[in-house]
Order: structure tokens, then sequence, then C-alpha cells
DNA sequence: CTCAATTTGTTCGTATGTATG
DNA sequence: ACATACATACGAACAAATTGA
């Protein structure tokens, strides 16, 4: 069985004890919820593998800069997560690893995207025919006349993992209500001969949960979520399509190949192009 | 002046009023910091423009189901941060927004990254000769004979906003040891003449702060980071750059656009191809 | 101007949670 | 296990400022 180093001889952060005292209060959790946030991330990194020792309860009091009890609160967070088992004069060890879902791939073109909409399992939807427009921001395309607002949330082996929130143009949603209502409205779109989507653009960033988003992701309040604004644009300019998707953050992953349609690079050139420019 | 009518009429989140509990029970955030956080992102989306009177002490306690004195505490801190004002007898007003930072955008593509990177300042740099490597996926190359650690903190007026932590291959590092150190080394790599990059892929999570990236980025012990991993493999498959990125979340977002390499998009003809597929 | 209604500000007592030594 | 200190949360009562009738 590996008994590991602390793990301040690996990183180094001694200096930094100082200063420990500013770094729990920069949060609003408690400390010893930190501390434990900080072991499950070294369970699910592989810094700690399953079966290994842990440091003990001395080396971490000193480690973390707080008191024992402090320490076994953090660790008793794991134990009930089942990612810890403690025995008296032995020590603490791993006994499983966080679920890591990350199964879920964002798109970054519009097949792509399409094509894993389509498979989504939608569970569940909230209509309001006579909804306030989305906000738009400047070159994002001119507002349509009405919109739809659709939100659904989707569901894998019955755990939420998104929430979307969707403007639709009302002239395309009464084409065909009943199947907008109960099929992703994207898959939809791309199907109609006569809309031309000239602009479709994704925006990412890390949001907090609001009460419905939390409500409805089994979320905290203020817990961070992965938000991905998405707008469709049709021949007019115009944003037939406004969606706020709010992701839970264990599942989310974006995966880019940084040379999708380049091939393979070789230095000099065309940099040196740039450079002058 | 623009008097608002509580946000529960709008969004019709009294049936979840039995909830809320449970909701408050599942982040360990003191519930007045969770109020708060959603009063913040009402302003920052606009719900609450800039000069509105916000609801009521009394509305607000109903709405969330908690005590007069915890939304208290909550617009406390938002007045702190300089979001809101209140005044005895006339009530609670909204008196600016959030910085919205989200200046940082991610590159989707070689080129963008590399000239992006170039124009970065790092400020502090952190270099282990004898490194161990770093941990590598199926699919993300081979691993090099040795790796040299580099540590880097890029800041925006003084502000940090990422910690970079590189394994760079050492046969490529010991090429100009100096200037790897110093300069961003991605764009170093990029001007190797004998160097082909083959593979280049970025995958992009939500993490949480470790003791090191919390002290480099200041933020509080397992608030939530934009983690993005950066691998590039060279012409024998060898990964010879591996980034873990940390980016302060405030000053992240990512756009894409989805039709880049496409041109406007009409329905029906590719999908059905697919669809027989 | 006064009065009443509205709204934020303050204080008390109590209970529980967090953190230390 | 215990004693101590401080933070969090509740409910209730009361005080002070503002507004409009």
């Amino acid at each position: 069985m590996l008994i590991l180093l602390a793990y301040s001889a690996y990183l180094s952060y001694i200096p930094m004890m100082r200063k420990i005292a500013a770094m729990y209060d920069r949060s609003r959790v408690p400390i010893y919820a930190q501390v434990a946030s900080v072991m499950r991330q070294r369970i699910e990194s592989g810094f700690w593998s399953v079966g290994d020792k842990i440091s003990t309860l001395e080396e971490l009091e000193k480690e973390f800069g707080v008191a024992r009890v402090t320490i076994r609160q953090g660790i008793e967070m794991l134990r009930e997560e089942g990612l810890l088992e403690a025995q008296q004069g032995r020590g603490t060890f791993v006994s499983g690893r966080p679920k890591h879902d990350r199964w879920l791939n964002i798109a970054t073109d519009f097949e792509t995207m399409v094509s894993s909409i389509r498979e989504n399992v939608v569970r569940r939807a909230h209509v309001e025919e006579n909804s306030s427009p989305p906000e738009i921001g400047q070159g994002e395309g001119k507002l349509a006349d009405n919109y739809v607002f659709i939100r659904s949330v989707q569901y894998n082996k019955s755990e939420p993992f998104s929430v979307v929130n969707v403007h639709l143009a009302r002239h395309i949603y009464e084409r065909d209500p009943e199947r907008f209502t109960h099929s992703a409205a994207i898959a939809m779109i791309s199907e109609l001969e006569d809309v031309t989507i000239t602009h479709a653009h994704q925006t990412l960033t890390i949001g907090v949960a609001d009460p419905e988003t939390a409500e409805l992701l089994k979320l905290g309040l203020g817990e961070p979520t992965a938000d991905c604004r998405l707008i469709l644009a049709d021949q007019n300019d115009v944003a037939i399509y406004v969606a706020n998707i709010h992701y839970h953050k264990s599942c989310f992953a974006l995966r880019m190949d940084l040379l999708q349609n380049a091939g393979p690079r070789t230095g000099r050139p065309i940099l040196l192009q740039k450079k002058s420019a």
C-alpha cells in the first residue's frame, strides 16, 4: 500500500501558510467544507488513489492550518459521500471516487449540435405563449414581433442535467405548436426549408443558479452552472431562436479541436506573416 | 420611477415555497449569502435596473421564505458592493451594476489562440526542472521522456485572472530555457520550424479552486473556476505541451460561431441525408 | 399640518452551527 | 468531552424616516 508524502512537500505551499486565514475568509463556506472540497478534488484527480492511506490528522491540521476537529468534520463529509473510510489506529483510506459524469459534450458546430440535441430526452416542458421578448445584445440580430417562451428540463437516468429556456419567434412556433412544445425546437428549425440560418453563435459562461434553476436541477441557490446562450438569426437577421441553457457543472465538458479545419501545423511562415501585419 | 411587481408574480415560483428549506440546505453557503447572490443576479441581468426600487423587505421575506434580518444581511452585502442603497421610509434602490468583466475570450482555433496568448502579460513564473510527468488520458498522445513544469499567473490591471500550469517536454524546453520561462511557451512552440503540431485540443470544464489556485487568483478554497486543458502533440504523437489553465469565472467567456466554416444554412437536404444514414 | 400607512432600521431573546484549544 | 467564542437564523417588537391623503 502506498503511503503518500504530505501534499505540502510536493507543492510547497508552506510560504502561504500565513495567508491561510484570508483564504478561508474569501468564501463564506464553512472551513470544514472547504477542506472537504480540496480533499474531494485530490481523490477525483487521482492524487489520492482508491486504497491509499491519506495523510494523518496531524499532518492535515498543519497543512490546512486548522484545528483537528475541523479536519475531522471535513473527513466526515467525505465518509458520507463514500469517498473515505477512517479506522482508529490505522489511518484514513480512500474508498471510492466521486461520480464524474462529464458525459455531456457541447457541440462546436451546427451539424453536431443539431444531431446531439435531437437525441436529448426532454422530460418536462412549460410554455408561455404571451412571453416578454428576450434580452438581446448588439450584434445578436433584430427582435421578432412576438416570442413564445418554452422551458424544458433534460434528464439522464432521472437525474436532471440541464434547464433550457428558449424564446422562439412566434411565427416559427405557430407552424406546429404541438411539436415545438414536445420536441427540440432547434432540430425542427433546421428542417424548415424556407428558413435560412445566417448567424448561429453560442456563448458560454459560468453563472449561478437562480431559484428556478436551482429547484429544477436540484442545486443550492447560487451554486455554479455552465451557462450557454445560443442564438439563431434568419435571412432577415431576425433572432428567431434565443436559448439560455443552464448545465449542471458536474456533467459539463466542452472539447474543441483547435486544428479543426486546418490540418497539421508547422511553425514559422504564417506567424511571421502575422507579425509583420 | 419604476415600481416593480414582486418577482414571484412574474415567475410563479410560489409552488416551490414548500421546498425552500431543502434548496438552502443543498449548499453550505449561509442563507443570506445565497439570497444576495440571487439579488446580485437580478441586477446583473437587468431584471432590476439601476434606479429601480426593489421589493420591500416584507415581500422579500415572503418570497425567499426567510426572516427579515436574513434579507437585511443579504442587502447589506450588496450595499458593500455598491449595488444597492437603502433609505429608511422609502425603500431599497439599485445603485449600480456588478462589474461584468467577461473581457476574456477563449480561442477556438489555433491561430487565434496563439496570437491572443502572445499578448498576455505574464507576471510571475515558477519553474520545476525535475517535474513528474503530467496525467495523460487515452487519445491525448504519448508521454515524452521528461517534462519541465512551469507555472505562471496572468494579470489584468494587477488583478490575477488565470493560473497556467504547463508541462513542457524537456527537449523542447532546453532549446531556450530562458525564453520558455519568461514568455508564453505556446507562442514559442508555434515558431519552431521542425516541430509539426498534429493534434491540438482543448477541453473546458468547471472545477474548484485548490489551495494554490485559490491563493494565486485570490479566491476562496473550493470556489468555482473555468478549467481549460490544452494539449499539443507533435509529429510523433508525443504530447509536448500539456497545460491546465484555471480562469477566474468572472472574466471568462467563450464565444463560438457555429457556422464558422459553413456559411448560411437552409433546412431540409443535409438533414434528410443524415436521417437516412 | 397632522395622521396613517408604508418602509427601513434596531434590538432582544433564543437556538443552532462553526471553530478553537 | 468540555468550555469558549463567534456566526448564522428566527421571530417579534419597537423606532425612525418618508409619503400621500
